[in-house]
DNA sequence: TAGAAATAGGAAACGCCGTGTACTTTTGCG
DNA sequence: CGCAAAAGTACACGGCGTTTCCTATTTCTA
């Protein structure tokens, strides 16, 4: 995203810069081998073959570093999310959430230290800060999905023609008011998406909680002892989900 | 669960027995305040007026010390979660498995540290042992989760007289097999419920999915940017899911 | 009841960690 | 070329888990 802003870089910029990557590359090898608490400035340091004082002329203290990992990571993520929504046909809105969740779920098992980074605690000690690339990165996140849920529950609506009898499936006897989300997610979705209600943003995060919980609690290991094949578990939710959002509401 | 263990305890087993809980009571303290990541042998000695070394004496490692915290904590929930349960009409499963919902959100937020050492990362590098009190803790849960699901399930089968046309809405279109579960799993299960199937077994664990990742995504933070009213939002979602199972599968 | 064995606990050290201060080397520009 | 700025080093501080060695105290036994 970067290589393209201009050539007007000082050879000690380059070198800069060059540096910098090298020092997120490590870090997110580290992070992948031993876990996110694994991630250390002298660590680091040592397999650069340099002091470890040295890193903070580019990050002023680890958590900057671990801030700019969960904007790098997290950013792959949503591009991974994206990248499997486009792959289906832009006609079928279903598939495009189906294959949406899958890739959250296989995203997650490639990447598992990543996720943890991500969702997790990222580090003993760790604070987010508020607004940032990473928070950037999340909302995509949560926006993608909020746009694939508004588009099944349309195409719902003009195909099926039982609606009627089933409007009170998908739960939406509890109203939802536009006062429930923050007006700067509110204005971020409706950049994607006109046909926007309450209860389409709201379904969208109820949404997005089946798929993290599932995929959660397969990452950190809870799923083990009760299932022997997550994947047909994940995918039957996947699956009623999507069939259920064709009675959507309004 | 153990004052009544007999009083064949010597002196000596009396003090250790008393400083074991005074460690691990320091521990939960530290926990809840600093989170679990913050849980140091050498902080609770010094607020014990101890050596770092004493503490070995008691658990051999930190780990040691995370499991014992782990198994207690996670028998807490299981407790709370039991109570709400029962606090609920035996004749209304649909308001158990709501009430114990809805307990499982109530009692993270009252101990979100506590929810994150059980379910997140609970220390650095941490590595649970397979078997023992915290997978025994754990195994209450889903259990008890899994017997409210059953339940619901059949009570939906025997009151429901429109349970034909809409048998496809709750995903057990996919055919589950008993394979799918560990044994070990099935057989704790069976102490609880006799009327089981593979789609019910499924279907309990997708519910566990529903709920934990709402509670997960607003406990570590990642709700406050998309939601201003988590509460319904989760209410919501668990009204869809008691709703969804009155149509459930056999 | 006296002595032996087991045990709790203290002192100091090792090697990690993040971070701060002070100094030296390298680098690129005027 | 000369010199300021940037990059990097050396060292120190306090905290961490853990280990080794040693000393009291308590408990069991002959």
């Amino acid at each position: 995203m970067s290589a393209t802003t201009g050539p007007k870089l000082s050879r000690r910029e380059r070198l800069r810069a060059e540096t910098t990557r090298e020092i997120t590359a490590i870090a997110l090898r580290q992070m992948a081998a031993e876990g996110p608490g694994a991630i250390s400035l002298r660590g680091i340091a040592r397999e650069m073959g340099m002091t470890a004082r040295a890193i903070y002329s580019y990050f002023p203290t680890r958590d900057d570093l671990v801030t700019a990992l969960v904007a790098e990571v997290s950013a792959s993520l949503a591009d991974a999310l994206e990248r499997a929504r486009d792959a289906a046909p832009a006609t079928d809105p279903g598939a495009r959430l189906l294959a949406w969740g899958l890739a959250l779920r296989e995203w997650a098992l490639a990447n598992p230290e990543g996720f943890r980074l991500v969702y997790g605690d990222p580090v003993p000690g760790y604070e987010a800060p508020a607004g940032g690339p990473a928070a950037e990165a999340a909302r995509r996140v949560c926006c993608g999905l909020n746009r694939l849920v508004a588009e099944a529950c349309a195409a719902g609506r003009t195909t099926s023609t039982n609606a009627a009898n089933n409007a009170n499936d998908a739960g939406n006897a509890e109203g939802f008011d536009w006062s429930d989300f923050p007006a700067s997610y509110l204005d971020k979705i409706r950049a994607d998406v006109d046909d926007l209600s309450p209860s389409v943003v709201a379904l969208a995060l109820r949404v997005w909680g089946r798929l993290h919980g599932l995929v959660t609690l397969e990452i950190y290991g809870h799923l083990g002892a009760v299932s022997t094949d997550p994947a047909a578990l994940y995918r039957a939710e996947m699956l009623d989900l999507v069939g259920s959002l064709r009675s959507a509401p309004a």
